[in-house]
DNA sequence: AATAAGAAAATGACCGTTCGGTATGTAAAA
DNA sequence: TTTTACATACCGAACGGTCATTTTCTTATT
């Protein structure tokens, strides 16, 4: 009988995880599901992980430190105003998306289910705090530098980020081959830094 | 003879169903905690809806009728140019928030879910398909009328109005205390059709 | 106004299936 | 021979769904 690695397989069973309740939900998605993906059995599975919750907790925390620390490091690095770290910002996650397709949209779908959870709530809302937190930052630096709106409340702004990326990631998936990534992207960029209007939009009467 | 109860029932069924499907998802949801809720047997709600795919159906439908050919309606109705229209987009999906929490997210919620499910996913898309093919025709106008800019693709910006609509609706719905709701609706009418930046902001060196 | 008939609504026990999870056995590598 | 990686077989609980039965309401007749 042929033997694998075992950290391999640890490996293989927290991708096909990942794809399944990427695509399926949570709850959507058995145990069985999941094993017949790999090509093992339960047995086996529970042999790597404790239960289905620790498997999803797993991939929470590879999407943090993959995604949401090493965003804040792209950003962060190098020279640039506020705007500039925004605009990297979109670019790595628009990077990221398309290297990491079922990673980059795990937070999101994964909250919307289980948000109530008692189990999963507050590891997610963590995350989505650090997030917050780190853009919210970006903003107020970019209001200091009057790079943007000294109205415009920094908290609510990165919301509002966070909710175009969130969105635009959810209608990607659901028409991955209907949207030109890249033009998909300019879209992103242009819409929430500069907006929709052309000029006369932007200055007609209100 | 049908008596007058029954169609309460009926009523009393979906509107617990349609909170417990946001709040927890549709697998994550059981008939017995919808009956719980509502304070009826299992029995019973069969003898209302056939299947709980049917009863999914039926807050999908109702989503239907009063989110979306409202929205259209209110949109249409009145005067104005392409940016007032997508104004009173706006101005509709925050009143109809405020006002029916569960069911203006039932759609993007239940989306991520169960957009695999051979059972869902074609009506859920047709829904989707008629928003966008909606405001699609809004951002068309607005580019013929010189209110958009020209080189703007009206189907994307499309996606990207209802990817910042479902994202701030999810935002919202994660943190309904912490949010003040005018505020918000603000700050997706500015950054959806002026953006973030100032004029400075907007006119620095790319 | 009282009543009997009957339809509509609700009950609660129950079905087969699938769920997440476990105990134990086995074969290969060390 | 011990350890590691997996398979097999099984558990109780919960799932979606069914059905014979009982309760509740409406209405036609007295």
């Amino acid at each position: 009988m042929k033997r694998a690695d075992g950290i391999e397989t640890d490996r293989k069973i927290v991708l096909a995880a990942l794809e399944l309740f990427v695509r399926k939900g949570y709850h959507g998605t058995s145990i069985t599901d999941i094993v017949n993906k790999v090509g093992l059995t339960k047995g086996s599975l529970y042999a790597h992980f404790k239960s289905k919750g620790e498997l999803l907790l797993r991939i929470l925390e590879r999407y943090k430190v993959r995604y949401i620390d090493e965003m804040i490091r792209f950003a962060n690095d190098g020279e640039g105003d506020a705007l500039d770290k925004l605009h990297r910002c979109i670019t790595f996650s628009a990077q990221f998306a398309s290297e990491h397709q079922n990673l980059c949209v795990f937070l999101t779908f994964l909250t919307t289910e289980l948000k109530a959870d008692i189990d999963f709530e507050p590891m997610l809302k963590a995350v989505y705090n650090d997030y917050q937190r780190f853009i919210g930052g970006i903003v107020r630096q970019g209001i200091s530098q009057g790079l943007v709106d000294k109205k415009t409340d920094p908290d609510l702004a990165a919301l509002t980020f966070m909710a175009l990326h969130d969105g635009l990631l959810h209608q990607w998936v659901l028409n991955r081959n209907l949207i030109d990534a890249e033009e998909y992207v300019r879209t992103f960029r242009k819409t929430f830094i500069y907006g929709l209007a052309s000029d006369k939009g932007r200055t007609k009467p209100q």
